[in-house]
DNA sequence: AGGTGTTCCTGCAGGC
DNA sequence: TGCCTGCAGGAACACC
């Protein structure tokens, strides 16, 4: 499941194969994904030489030198398969180098987006607009979190969801950054000490960057000649773990809201 | 207006 | 064994 970390191992899979490359193919194999696939998506990128790949929040942005950022989304189960020995069912875009690399994205559940935008106006990009700070740059601090939770009734839990008020965090980050700052995930967003939400961030940024770094690893297996990008598969302490012990010796619950399960200690996270 | 719920899509796990 | 149901996820949208 694709969230921050996964788009940061993939942008940084992606580099070697795309950056400085001539785009010799680009092929869409259905008419769109979430949304139809850019009607332009071939012309402009047929013949084009990438020149920088970058993520913001959880998409991926691939810059090429006629002014155009592909901007894509991996959803819940997008993955870039590179080099591919044969396509699979729904590999939905293809894309081949003039050095003879060859990459396929793959989607089942089409949850992704591929969108094309002038790279000089990424900043109106819709989905841009209105994004928080990276969870991973400067201005995420606890001053930051005060601010934009200040008021908030909504649990924590589905305000760290928010993209508004940190850009790029999803379910699972988000339950296990919780956990590691013991704050209770139904807790009201906007009465959280400041001693807390410093510990949030802290953790935040423990958990993205452990998971940066084990998904790092496995980018070993892009070497393999059919390689695709290798998700890693973390061990979390709570996510996925309803009814197994919690390291304090308490167990992980899990309850359901909006739509989607948290998992906590509720021994653990009494703050 | 902020908070909450619904929808999109497919594969898979679990239950009967 | 095989079918059915429900769940997983991010983001956009509808509604109160």
């Amino acid at each position: 499941m694709p969230e921050l970390p996964e788009v940061e191992t993939t942008v940084r899979g992606l580099t070697p194969v795309l950056l400085d490359a001539t785009l010799a193919r680009v092929e869409p194999r259905r008419g769109d994904l979430r949304r139809p696939f850019p009607a332009e998506l071939r012309q402009r990128l047929t013949g084009a030489r990438v020149t920088a790949l970058s993520r913001r929040a959880k998409y991926g942005l691939i810059d090429t030198d006629r002014g155009d950022t592909l901007i894509f989304h991996l959803g819940m189960s997008g993955r870039w398969r590179v080099d591919p020995a044969e396509l699979l069912a729904h590999d939905h875009l293809l894309i081949e180098t003039q050095a003879g690399r060859r990459l396929a994205l793959n989607d089942p559940r089409r949850f992704g987006s591929v969108d094309l935008w002038p790279t000089d106006e990424l900043a109106h990009f819709p989905a841009f607009g209105a994004l928080g700070p990276e969870p991973l740059g400067p201005a995420f601090t606890a001053d930051h979190l005060r601010t934009a939770l200040a008021g908030k009734t909504t649990s924590i839990k589905l305000a760290l969801l928010d993209q508004r008020v940190v850009a790029g965090l999803g379910n699972i980050y988000v339950c296990e950054a919780l956990y590691h700052a013991r704050i209770n995930p139904r807790r009201a967003a906007g009465r959280i000490a400041r001693s807390r939400l410093q510990r949030l961030v802290e953790a935040v940024h423990d958990v993205l960057e452990s998971a940066i770094a084990a998904g790092g690893s496995s980018l070993r297996d892009y070497a393999r000649p059919d390689g695709e990008l290798g998700y890693f598969s973390k061990q979390f302490a709570v996510y996925g773990r309803e009814g197994e012990p919690c390291g304090c010796g308490g167990t992980v619950h899990r309850y359901a809201e909006g739509g989607r399960s948290t998992f906590w200690c509720p021994a653990c996270q009494r703050g």
